[in-house]
DNA sequence: CTCGTTGTCAACCAAATGGTTGAGGAGTAC
DNA sequence: GTACTCCTCAACCATTTGGTTGACAACGAG
């Protein structure tokens, strides 16, 4: 579905200056001189890294010389997705956690291990 | 600081392949040879995107042959990155909306506006 | 209307990326 | 110890990426 514009949104900021801008215009819209006024490379590298930065969907201008105004929905759609593995690979910690610590019980108590693997699905 | 690791973070997860991975990792640890099998892809391939996968910080083994097993910590890397720009953002909306209100509030009332205007820092 | 400012497009280049195949290293099983 | 299985390393290739410079399109001010 949205894969591919996940892999956008990743990619655009895999990019140290591309996230500096993002930090940039999270507090401030601003032009592209602007923008490219602090870095050492020319205009047109941060016009790309804009547009880049534009096709993923994390900025956008109403025109031309317009204000770059961060589109912070995106982020949305980051959060979701790393929220869904987070959580999931924390559940597995839990459910490691609970088995290591029938392990230790079972060491404890050997003869009773059998009642305890009810929960094999 | 850690921009680098932000950095190798965020290609890894660029990749489709690499975030399907992740997300079958989520789930269970796996062997290098059982995560390559569902791909077309060689098996030397998913060796080298697990190997960025881990130069990211993102998966880790204990030995060659052993399963890879995902690091969730490194999700909050990501998670404090973007909840920092988006409350930003979001904050930013706020004081636009408060902003939008004022100049309402002037076109009803033209004559009180400077009285209004004592937080221009 | 003309001129200067602002930003993009085009062509080019070096380095990185994602893939391939072929060879080899390290365990495991016999 | 030998053989097999699993995985990685090396070399190579095509494409993408991040940068450059030069030309030019479009807008605002005079």
């Amino acid at each position: 579905m949205s894969e591919d514009r996940l892999s956008r949104v990743f990619a655009a900021l895999a990019d140290p200056t591309r996230r500096d801008l993002v930090a940039r215009l999270s507090s401030a819209d601003a032009t592209v001189g602007e923008l490219a006024a602090p870095y050492d490379v020319s205009l047109q590298a941060v016009s790309k890294h804009l547009k880049v930065l534009e096709d993923a969907g994390l900025v956008s201008r109403e025109s031309r010389r317009a204000p770059v105004r961060l589109e912070a929905e995106v982020f949305d759609l980051m959060t979701k997705w790393i929220d869904r593995y987070q959580q999931q690979a924390e559940e597995r910690y839990r459910r490691l956690d609970a088995l290591l610590d029938e392990m230790q019980d079972s060491t404890r108590e050997t003869s009773r291990q059998q009642s305890r693997e009810q929960d094999a699905s």
